[in-house]
DNA sequence: CGCCCTTTTGAACACCGTCAATCTCCGTGG
DNA sequence: CCACGGAGATTGACGGTGTTCAAAAGGGCG
């Protein structure tokens, strides 16, 4: 039961999000696969799982009775996404790229009996998570624009840039709309300041899924300026 | 060692910020108190305790090297604040009302020795906590200044509002400030549209520290507006 | 009473959202 | 192979919401 099949749960035609089994590595092992789009749980459902990203790219968005979106967190490989509350998920969650999870069983949280390793892992990625949702409130509070994306840029690219030469080049598996909605902005918005940053020779767009950061430096100084 | 005292951290003349042992209940008691405007901590303090707020109100704070502040939440009772992240506090923390406050050490979450209902206690309110936070961004990224300060009234309302007639009063103990800081909009929004509410009747203002509220549906209303 | 801090109110501005048109990129089908 | 269609992205013009700057009013405490 430790084995969560996405496209059983919402599509049987299934395609590639695949989820491992919970186990000790290295026996870790892919077992099925879903389509970009593909949900991992919706806001409501029961928590089984918390998911462990090992490949590609999550969504975690919530949505108001109005339509209006906030896209909470984008999950990279090694953050573990859907922590329960009152043992319910409370956010919706899919894959924007080709994404390997593991599931594990929300019990290994709480349960004492269990691998203590695991629930340690668990408790600490949850605790890191308030401390990154505290940071994305300070962002979404008190960022302007130029300053939200700026930021987005510099730590993405910390996180999964690739040198690319003397830059650093950063995909972008989300769209526009999904950046404006995780930083509280418009698509609109988004495209406009993009084009500024390439104006100004800070970054370089190759095409609408990829950048090239050229000026960590100036994207840096732009995420908190004074 | 369960009891921090945190006048004797932060100054030793004391106040009302009332720390209680960590204890099973009903033996807890007051131990000490600190002036309103007392830190619990300060970000990058090693996180010895998380603080269970008994009475009182704390405010939980995020600085910018700029200056910018970002309020992360307000602790009433009930709440529990301070959650580690590496072992140590990344936001600050201080008493905005007379406050008694629990002191558990850290480590409850996660020895596996202690007492393991606290231990759960525990854990479902940093489960809580990544909910609320997902919730505030929601309110930071997706609502208007007079959608937020409507929620925020709301919510306040249900939790620590007092019957007075047929209407609510609720107590602020926070400045324009620090509600235009948590909602991420300025004190001349603040008080304009509070004033817009009253000429509304929707509030009254009784003094600057206390809101009735007349009509809970129109805040409600206004809170998620189509 | 007088000082200082907070709050309120006003006026002007700026940033960002809205609306709309165009463009690009792909996948599909004729 | 090219035409077509649709979704996403870009760009422009304009307007509104909320900020900024400034001044006055209120309130607490010496």
């Amino acid at each position: 039961m430790y084995v969560t099949n996405i496209s059983e749960l919402h599509d049987p035609l299934a395609g590639n999000l695949i989820t491992l089994p919970e186990q000790k590595l290295p026996t870790r092992q892919p077992v099925r696969a879903t389509r970009t789009g593909r949900y991992l749980f919706h806001e409501g459902d029961d928590a089984a799982y918390v998911y462990e990203v090992i490949t590609g790219v999550l969504r975690l968005t919530r949505v108001m009775e109005n339509g209006r979106r906030q896209v909470i967190a984008f999950g990279y490989p090694g953050d573990i996404i859907g922590f329960p509350n009152e043992g319910c998920h409370n956010t919706e969650c899919d894959a924007i790229a080709c994404a390997e999870v593991i599931a594990h069983p929300s019990e290994s949280l709480k349960n004492d009996q269990g691998d203590p390793e695991l629930r340690q892992r668990l408790l600490q990625a949850a605790l890191c998570e308030i401390s990154a949702m505290q940071d994305h409130c300070m962002m979404l509070g008190r960022k302007s624009a130029r300053e939200k994306i700026a930021s987005f840029l510099s730590v993405l690219s910390g996180r999964v840039g690739v040198p690319i030469g003397a830059y650093t080049e950063v995909k972008l598996p989300m769209t526009r709309s999904d950046i404006a909605d995780f930083l509280g902005l418009t698509t609109e918005t988004i495209s406009r300041t993009f084009s500024q940053f390439r104006a100004a020779r800070i970054i370089a767009l190759e095409d609408t899924k990829s950048v090239v950061v050229l000026r960590p430096d100036m994207l840096l100084a732009l995420s908190e300026q004074k």
